[in-house]
DNA sequence: GTTATTGTTAATATTATACTTACATCAAGA
DNA sequence: TCTTGATGTAAGTATAATATTAACAATAAC
């Protein structure tokens, strides 16, 4: 398939809104920068709110974070616009007359778990502030290098 | 799209040799346990093959392991038949007009790095002798509850 | 009220992956 | 040596998760 960049794409309107308390934060705006379009950045934008991270109403250009970027980490943005959709997929789909097939996935699925457990651990590290601050940090450094 | 299983699959072929020792080992035998065909399994084998895991010659239904189960590692069988694909996405694809867009997924990259990082160290601590041992204990739990 | 925008849904397009097919090549045994 | 059965590889097709698009009722601001 066509793999997910959800959350690129979500932390990328987050980091908009934030960067551009000026401009225009219309999803029009929003999907400008991303290359794509308003539709597709409403429904992340969509996920977002479930999350709890978005403020925003219908009808009014004005979408808002709900929290401190230092409070969103990325563990945040992939729940709210990935789910519980892992990282690693096992093959439900083994032949169920092969007692081999089964319960070898089963026993993967522990496993499994525990390399989702890591990753999200790290990813609940990682803050929009910290995304943030490295951006700040890349563009000052373009600065100098002119 | 489609999403991959062929972590999920590769470690069920590795399992099946092992714990086939008498039967037969044709790519055929294998396909019919994960239930898919045999194109599937020998392209997959090729993969292992290719990263040092996996023993086979053209012709000769014996498939063996390179390395005892122990030395076989979660991370091993990613990095043979996933190769450099990450775990997360960047969206490559935003609007380079607008200096956000590339800035912000340059510095998402390196957090995403640390994710898969992360990830990484932790399939590298799980290993085939492992997902062998917990499925020996579920066939015995199986049974004490017949 | 008028206009612009949202939030949502449904339909379509895209594309990484699984699956299938085909065939030259090789091993094993009669 | 010849036949058989299997492999390894490559090319083409099908599947399905995702992105994209389009449409529209509902809302806010003026």
């Amino acid at each position: 398939m066509k793999y997910s960049t959800k959350v690129s794409d979500a932390v990328h309107i987050l980091a908009f809104i934030v960067l551009n308390p000026k401009g225009s934060l219309s999803s029009d705006s929003i999907a400008e920068s991303i290359r794509t379009n308003p539709g597709c950045v409403r429904q992340l934008m969509s996920g977002l709110r479930r999350g709890g991270l978005l403020l925003s109403v219908k009808g009014h250009p004005k979408p808002s974070l709900a929290r401190d970027p230092s409070a969103i980490t990325l563990l945040d943005v992939y729940k709210a616009v990935e789910g519980e959709k892992p990282l690693l997929h096992l093959d439900t789909h083994t032949n169920p007359e092969c007692g081999v097939g089964v319960q070898i996935q089963l026993s993967l699925q522990d496993y499994f778990n525990q390399i989702q457990q890591r990753a999200e651990e790290a990813m609940q590290t990682i803050t929009l502030a910290d995304v943030l601050e490295r951006y700040q940090e890349r563009l000052t450094l373009l600065e100098t290098e002119l």
